[in-house]
DNA sequence: TTGCGATCCATTTTT
DNA sequence: TGGATCGCAA
C-alpha cells in the first residue's frame, strides 16, 4: 500500500480531510507521490474513481500519475480515473457534452494553424512599431498572450511589446495607434474562427470556463461528475486556467500541488503568485509543505539550494536533504559551443562499460530543444540509443501535417487551412490555383460534391489522387486507422518526390505510428481534436528507434526503456535521474541574453537552472564554453557586483548565475575539444549588448 | 504561376 | 543550423 511508503508530513497531505487543500511541495519531496497517494487513497475510501480528474500540464504527466495510481491498486478498481492536460480535459468535456457547450462540431486548430490564419489575414501588410516587425507569429503570441493572462490588448502589448522589446521612445498615441491596428487583426482572426468552426487552444479552455462561471447548472453538472479535482504543477497554472477551476470550488474539492521556485512557464501566462494567492483565492484553504528532499545528495542540493538563494525573492524554501553525502557536482569547462557533446558521449558509454550504469541512468538537460540538434547527431554516431523528449512534436512534421489535412477536409469541408495544405500538396498546385479552388470548394454544400468537382477540375499528373484520396477517407470515415493507410496508399507516390532526401529513412516510417495512433477512433474529428492538443511527441521516440535497430551491437538494448533521455528543462520537470547533464550552463544562457531586459524573467531563468540541477540523484554534471577569449575567461570567476578590468568580459559575464560560485561547491574541469576553432578565427564578437539591467 | 536555388538572418521555453 | 524570403527560369 503506497501509503506506508510515506512519511509523516506527505501522510498527513494525502489524508487530507478538509475540502481545498495546496501543498507546498520542493523538488524532489515527492510531490507526484503524494497525489498519487492522495487518488489511491480516496479510492480506497470509497470515492468512484470516475469522479477524480487529475489535471497535469503534459499528456506524458498525467499518463504516469495513472498508471502509478492503478499499480498501487487491486487490478480495475481505478479503470474509470482521470489524468489529462487542461486542455484534453476541456476538450473531453466539448466532445461529451456538446449541448452543455454549445459546441457540436468544431475542428482544433494548433498554433501553426493559427499563424497559418494570421498569415492569411496579414496579407502583404507589414507591421512595424517603433522599428520592431510585428510578424504574424507575434501577433498571434501578443493574442494568445492576453488571453491566458485575462489582461486587455493595451496592457498585453505594452508587455509584450513595449517591455520586452525596451522601447523607452514609445508614446502615449504610438500606443493606441498600435492598439488600433492590432484590434482590427485580432477581430478578422476571431470572425475567421467562427466562420471556420474553429477552436485554438485557448478556445478550449475559455469556452468551458465561461460556460461555467454563467451557467450554474453547467457548472453543477460538471462538478458532480468531478469531485476530486487534483492540479499537477500547480504553480504553472495562468489566470486562464484559473478561471476555469475556480468556479468548481463550490462544490468540488481542490486539491493542488506545486513549488513556486520551479514556476517556469510565464511566458505562456503563468505567474507563481497564484500559490502565494491560494488561500485568499480559495476561503478555508489549507497549506501544507513538504520538505524533506529524498531525490538529490547533499552536494547537489547545495549547489541547488546556493543558485536559487542569489535571488532577491524570498522564495521561503529549506530543502531538507535526507540522502546524506555523496559527489560534488562537476564543472565542465569546454572550449567551443557544442564541444561538450563528444565528451558527454565518451563519458555515458565510459559509465557503461567502467562503471557498470545503464543507459537509462542518465538524463541530459538544455534550454533549448535547438541547442541538443548536434548532440542527437553525436549519439547517432556513437551508436547511442536514446529518446527526445520536448522540442518539436510527431504531430508537428510536415508529412504527417499533410496526410492530417487531407483528414481534416474530409472532417470539415469548410477548413480552409487544411484545404490549403492539400492542395499545394500536390505537385502543379500552388498557392494561387489553391486558392482559386477554394472559393468554389467552400461554397459546395458537402465533400462529396468537393471530390466530385477535384475530380472534373484538377487537369494533372496526379488527377485522380487529388480526389481519390478523399474519397477513399470518407468512405472510411468511422475507422480511422483504414483512413490513414488507404489515404498513404494513394499519397505515397508523391510522399517520395517531394521529401526524396529523407523519406524513406526518416518519415516513411512514421506513418505505421500514425496509424497506431488512429486506430483507437472511430470519429475523424475526435482523432484530429486528441493529436492536435497532445502532439503525441512522447509516445514516437521516431529517430531513436531506428538507430537502435540499424546497429547489431546494441540489439540486446532493445528492451524499450532503456536509453538516454534528452530533454528540455521545460519538459523534465517530474523526471529525475542518477547521472544527469546540464548543458551550456554558460553566461549569455542563464540568464538567457533576452531575458536580461526584465526582472520577472531573469528570476525565472534562475529557477529553470534550479529545476534543471533538481533532477539530478546521484551525479550532476554541468557544461559550459565561456567564448571566444576562453583561456582568460576561464581564470574569471566575477564576484557580484565588482568590476572587471575589461569592459566586455564583464559585461558578458554580468548577471550570469554562476558567478562568485564557491569554489567548494563544485569540481572544476577544463577539456580541450579537438574540434575546437583554430585560435586565429575571428569570431563574431557580439559582446556590445546593452545589459542596462535595473535590479531594484 | 510554380518551383527551385541562392542568400540572408536570427537563434527559449509549450498546450 | 534551417527558415524565410527573394529573384529567376520554365
Amino acid at each position: 500500500m503506497i501509503l506506508d511508503e510515506l512519511n509523516e508530513s506527505q501522510r498527513k497531505a494525502a489524508v487530507y480531510e478538509g475540502k481545498h487543500l495546496l501543498v507546498l511541495a520542493g523538488a524532489g519531496t515527492g510531490k507526484t507521490k503524494t497525489i498519487i497517494a492522495r487518488a489511491v487513497y480516496l479510492i480506497s475510501k470509497g470515492v468512484s474513481p470516475s469522479q477524480i480528474q487529475i489535471l497535469t500540464f503534459t499528456r506524458k504527466a498525467a499518463g504516469e500519475i495513472v498508471s502509478r495510481v492503478k499499480a498501487s491498486l487491486p487490478p480495475n478498481q481505478a479503470n474509470t480515473i482521470g489524468g489529462s492536460t487542461f486542455h484534453s480535459w476541456c476538450n473531453q468535456l466539448l466532445t461529451n457534452f456538446p449541448n452543455l457547450f454549445g459546441t457540436s462540431s468544431f475542428t482544433v486548430i494548433d498554433e501553426e494553424d493559427q499563424v497559418a490564419i494570421m498569415k492569411t489575414i496579414c496579407g502583404k501588410n507589414k507591421i512595424e512599431y517603433e522599428s520592431i516587425r510585428i510578424s504574424p507569429q507575434d501577433l498571434i503570441d501578443i493574442y494568445s498572450f492576453a488571453r491566458n493572462t485575462n489582461s486587455n490588448l493595451t496592457d498585453t502589448i505594452q508587455k509584450k511589446v513595449v517591455e520586452d522589446h525596451r522601447l523607452l521612445t514609445s508614446t502615449k498615441e504610438g500606443l493606441v495607434n498600435l492598439k488600433n491596428k492590432l484590434e482590427v487583426f485580432f477581430r478578422q482572426y476571431e470572425e475567421k474562427k467562427k466562420e471556420r468552426k474553429y477552436l485554438d487552444y485557448d478556445d478550449i479552455i475559455k469556452i468551458v470556463a465561461v460556460r461555467f462561471r454563467s451557467d450554474n447548472k453547467v457548472k453543477s453538472i460538471i462538478s458532480g461528475h468531478y469531485k476530486h479535482i487534483l492540479v499537477d504543477e500547480f504553480q504553472d497554472t495562468n489566470p486562464l486556467q484559473w478561471e476555469l477551476l475556480s468556479p468548481l470550488k463550490d462544490s468540488s474539492s481542490l486539491y493542488c500541488v506545486g513549488d513556486d521556485a520551479q514556476s517556469i512557464y510565464s511566458f505562456r501566462g503563468a505567474d507563481f503568485n497564484n500559490i502565494h494567492k491560494f488561500s485568499l483565492n480559495v476561503p478555508g484553504a489549507e497549506i501544507f509543505k513538504l520538505e524533506d528532499n529524498y531525490r538529490s545528495t547533499q552536494e547537489i542540493l547545495n549547489l541547488a539550494n546556493w543558485v536559487l538563494n542569489k535571488s532577491p525573492l524570498n522564495y521561503d524554501k529549506t530543502l531538507i536533504g535526507v540522502r546524506g553525502i555523496g559527489t560534488k557536482p562537476r564543472l565542465i569547462n569546454v572550449e567551443s559551443n557544442w564541444s561538450e557533446f563528444y565528451w558527454i558521449a565518451d563519458q555515458i558509454i565510459n559509465n557503461l562499460t567502467e562503471r557498470g550504469k545503464s543507459y537509462d541512468d542518465h538524463l541530459i538537460l538544455s534550454r533549448s530543444g535547438f541547442y541538443t540538434k548536434p548532440l542527437q547527431a553525436v549519439f547517432i554516431e556513437k551508436k547511442i540509443p536514446h529518446r527526445i523528449i520536448g522540442g518539436r512534436g510527431f504531430m508537428e512534421a510536415a508529412h504527417i501535417r499533410d496526410l492530417v489535412s487531407a483528414l481534416r477536409v474530409v472532417n470539415n469541408k469548410d477548413d480552409e487551412i487544411a484545404w490549403i495544405r492539400y492542395l499545394t500538396f500536390w505537385e502543379g498546385i500552388g498557392n494561387v490555383k489553391a486558392t482559386s479552388l477554394l472559393m468554389t470548394l467552400l461554397n459546395l454544400s458537402d465533400i462529396e460534391g468537393c471530390i466530385k468537382y477535384l475530380y472534373d477540375n484538377t487537369r494533372l499528373q496526379y488527377t485522380s489522387s487529388v480526389s481519390k484520396t478523399l474519397e477513399v477517407i470518407f468512405d472510411s470515415r468511422y475507422q480511422v486507422d483504414k483512413a490513414i493507410e488507404l489515404a498513404y496508399d494513394n499519397l505515397e507516390k508523391r510522399f517520395s518526390e517531394k521529401y526524396k532526401n529523407d523519406w524513406e529513412t526518416k518519415r516513411r516510417p512514421d506513418f505505421e505510428v500514425l496509424e497506431i495512433l488512429g486506430s483507437k477512433y472511430t470519429a475523424l474529428g475526435h482523432f484530429i481534436a486528441e493529436c492536435t492538443i497532445d502532439s503525441f511527441s512522447k509516445y514516437t521516440a521516431n529517430d531513436t528507434n531506428q538507430n537502435i535497430k540499424d546497429s547489431d551491437v546494441s540489439k540486446p538494448i532493445l528492451d524499450s526503456n532503456n536509453l538516454v533521455t534528452i530533454s528540455t528543462i521545460h519538459s523534465a520537470k517530474g523526471l529525475e535521474s542518477d547521472i544527469c547533464y546540464v548543458v551550456d550552463v554558460s553566461p549569455k544562457v542563464y540568464p538567457h541574453h533576452r531575458s536580461v531586459t526584465n526582472f520577472d524573467r531573469v528570476e525565472e531563468d534562475r529557477r529553470l537552472l534550479y529545476v534543471a540541477l533538481t533532477r539530478a540523484k546521484n551525479e550532476l554534471v554541468l557544461t559550459r564554453s565561456l567564448g571566444f577569449n576562453y583561456a582568460e575567461n576561464l581564470k574569471l570567476n566575477i564576484p557580484d557586483g565588482s568590476h572587471s578590468s575589461n569592459d566586455s568580459l564583464h559585461l558578458m559575464m554580468e548577471g550570469y548565475f554562476l558567478n562568485g560560485l564557491p569554489e567548494n561547491l563544485v569540481d572544476q574541469e577544463v577539456i580541450q575539444s579537438e574540434t575546437s576553432l583554430p585560435n586565429d578565427v575571428d569570431e563574431k564578437n557580439d559582446l556590445d549588448i546593452d545589459y542596462g539591467m535595473d535590479f531594484t
